[in-house]
DNA sequence: GAGCACTGC
């Protein structure tokens, strides 16, 4: 249990020398430094509990209970006790915990209630580097809150391979620190060219490992679910045709979040001896996941991102390059046990010159309606929002689309300023849209439908079936009798789904009897329980959250449920074109998209669809369409269009467009012929100049250094 | 008439 091993117990001293002379330190460390466990020990050895406890932050939940639980055992404590930990449904702190491991998510909750954080003498955000949109908030309000507590407050940040120059700027040219790790040497081996399809190459490529290479598992990253299909099944037939003998036996398994757990478990089960594993793996293995015993990496050099345009508001999933931390970070993978290789497809070239350094953070690719609501509802009084202190602040366009959308749903004023329903939104941990639903819904005596239809939104893969390949494509019926949303469209199906399963007794069979997923529906069953609660808190007057079965002619027309909705997504509303089925979006830009193939709303005996509907989000794949969409009536959209109409983002913004800086207009990656990706990935991102734009005041801001 | 990288409150 003695942790005297790990490189950064000999830097204790000069770790603490360098705390002590400074309120924030950036440390460096990488993988096997040991960071994640034994900063907060030493800090708690050297005193720095006796005033106040210690937090730190992880981007995800497995990571901040385990790394507790290693911490209590080391220092020889009960969970819960002096060491402890928070994430969202499960709380083991009590009083006497001193270092208390939470989600960077869970922080920014504490911070809604106690905005000074007076019960941490120190704030650790660890895996900084992975830019989580939570952690980078998270950096702002403590460059904030160290000025404000400068004598009894310490932050550290700590990360793999963040640029430590760049944080360290951020706070006012702050000490870096660097902790070496304990990784074995890599070795990179890259490819003369870019090869035409990265399937076959990396199937090829690991053939070679296989028949040439000694004993030792390989992980093959791929961009999604499709590819990793193909891959095993390939790989599966060309290691049977190999002659019997000729090398070792294999074993493939293919590795992505959509997998159900028991089948991700298996890569974690030892290999049969004289076996060597193949684990063809998404980026999930990049951090999420660690796999013990890989000794080869193969990385195509491709990754899966979801972007978020702020003009048109739609989503989109690209294939586009990895970046140098994220090619490294996958290397690394190779070295943990013993010195490894990792197979690059793509020349050094692309390495050195193409690839970003980093990520693009989140906070540039998502929609920041979340984010600038949360902010407000802390009354930072001495600084205008949109002049937030960033690391990587997002551009104009994207929190201008932010105060449209919440001034749109009421949570903002037409001066920008929150409202007593944008503070009750804040408490809710749910998009804004959902947040105003689930007011709206208690104003009009649904709020337990809302509830359910909040929850399962927030779940989002409840469906298994669609996805069957099923060849009989004739057959239009639904596969199984859920109900349909009685026409209305898809948040009643879904609000009806979970109905049915309550009527049930929550009984798991019936949810594996129709396709549904049995984690997500329980998910959304916790994620019901907690609304309500901080529905019961922040309505101060009764709730009524048991379903309203007092007419059955209302419980079919959906009525108030559906005006909730529409008020909620007064932002997210649609308006059907005149002589057919596609519809316009009624937003700051005005959009042509349709409802998603996919959706259960239903037209009427003429063959058309509602005039109006709100949807969840746009999705662009072949085509921009809508998901998850609910119909509206015409006179719950009028006064919406009406406050469309008064929308002066001028005022909205605090006169943000007169002050605006100009921007950054150099067009330094414009060439994408070199970029082409082969065959079955799209081509890397960017068809749209503005999410290509704001790549490139990013680089432009990197470059600057 | 289409197809889903990964997190988190």
């Amino acid at each position: 249990m003695a942790a005297d091993h790990l490189p950064i117990t000999k830097f204790e001293d000069k770790i603490m020398e360098t705390v002590k002379a400074n309120p924030v330190v950036v440390i460096i460390g990488e993988t096997g430094s040991g960071k994640s466990t034994q900063l907060s020990q030493i800090l708690h050895r050297r005193g720095y509990t006796r005033s106040g406890s210690i937090a730190v932050t992880q981007p995800r939940r497995v990571a901040a209970v385990s790394v507790a639980r290693r911490v209590a055992l080391e220092l020889g404590v009960r969970l819960g006790d002096e060491v402890g930990y928070s994430i969202r449904f499960e709380d083991q702190s009590s009083e006497k915990t001193r270092i208390k491991y939470l989600t960077d998510g869970c922080l920014l909750r504490e911070i809604l209630s106690n905005p000074e954080l007076n019960q941490y003498s120190v704030i650790i955000l660890d895996e900084a580097h992975e830019r989580s949109l939570n952690t980078d908030i998270l950096l702002g309000l403590m460059k904030r809150l160290v000025k404000m507590r400068s004598s009894n407050l310490k932050v550290l940040i700590t990360s793999a391979t963040l640029d430590g120059v760049k944080v360290s700027r951020f706070f006012s040219d702050c000490p870096i620190l660097n902790v070496p790790g304990t990784l074995f040497p890599v070795e990179k081996l890259y490819s003369a060219k870019r090869p035409a399809s990265y399937l076959e190459s990396s199937l090829q490529t690991a053939l070679d490992i296989h028949i040439r290479e000694p004993p030792g598992d390989v992980l093959i990253f791929m961009t999604g679910q499709d590819d990793i299909e193909k891959m095993v099944a390939k790989l599966e037939e060309r290691i049977g045709h190999l002659e019997e003998g000729s090398c070792l036996d294999a074993i493939v398994y293919p590795l992505h979040g959509s997998l159900p757990p028991e089948a991700q478990v298996l890569v974690f089960s030892p290999a049969p001896p004289n076996c060597r594993r193949f684990i063809v793996a998404t980026n999930i293995a990049e951090t999420s996941l660690t796999i013990d015993g890989i000794v080869y990496v193969i990385d195509c050099g491709y990754v899966k991102q979801r972007q978020y345009n702020p003009t048109t508001g739609i989503y989109s999933l690209d294939t586009v390059q990895i970046s140098r931390v994220q090619a490294d970070q996958r290397a690394g993978r190779a070295g943990r046990t013993r010195p490894g290789k990792c197979y690059r497809l793509y020349p050094s070239s692309v390495y050195l010159e193409e690839l970003l350094d980093a990520t693009v953070p989140e906070i540039l690719r998502s929609s920041l309606a979340g984010c600038v609501l949360y902010l407000k509802s802390l009354d930072l009084t001495d600084i205008d929002i949109l002049r937030f202190d960033f690391l990587d602040p997002p551009s104009d366009d994207s929190l201008e689309d932010a105060l449209r959308q919440l001034y749109l749903i009421d949570a903002i004023d037409e001066n920008g300023l929150i409202t007593d329903i944008g503070r009750k939104m804040a408490e809710l941990p749910l998009d804004p849209s959902l947040s105003r639903t689930l007011i709206e819904a208690n104003e009009l005596g649904c709020l337990s439908q809302a509830l359910t239809v909040a929850a399962m939104l927030s779940v989002e893969t409840t469906f298994l079936h669609n996805r069957r390949k099923d060849k009989d494509k004739k057959r239009k019926q639904p596969v199984s009798d859920l109900p349909n949303g009685s026409g209305w469209g898809d948040h009643i199906q879904l609000l009806q789904i979970y109905e049915n399963w309550a009527e049930v007794g929550y009984d798991r069979n019936w949810l594996i009897d129709n396709d549904l997923q049995v984690r997500s529906m329980k998910f959304a069953k916790d994620i019901r329980k907690q609304l309500c609660q901080i529905m019961q808190k922040i309505a101060k007057g009764a709730v009524d959250v048991q379903s309203n079965h007092r007419h059955k002619e209302s419980r079919l027309q959906y009525h108030g449920l559906r005006k909730a909705l529409c008020q909620g997504y007064g932002n997210l509303l649609a308006e059907r074109m005149i002589h057919h089925n596609g519809y316009r979006t009624l937003g700051h830009r005005s959009q042509l998209v349709q409802v998603h193939p996919s959706s259960v709303l239903e037209s009427d005996e003429d063959g058309r669809l509602p005039d109006y509907v709100v949807y969840h989000e746009l999705v662009a794949t072949s085509r921009p369409f809508m998901r998850n969409v609910c119909a509206v009536e015409m006179a719950w959209v009028m006064p919406i269009l009406k406050k469309l109409e008064k929308l002066d983002i001028n005022k909205l913004s605090g006169g943000m467009r007169a002050n605006k800086v100009p921007e950054f207009n150099g067009n330094p990656q414009t060439e994408s012929s070199k970029n082409e990706a082969p065959e079955s990935v799209m081509e890397p991102d960017n068809h749209d100049s503005k999410i290509q734009a704001a790549r490139e005041r990013y680089l432009a801001r990197k470059g600057k250094k």
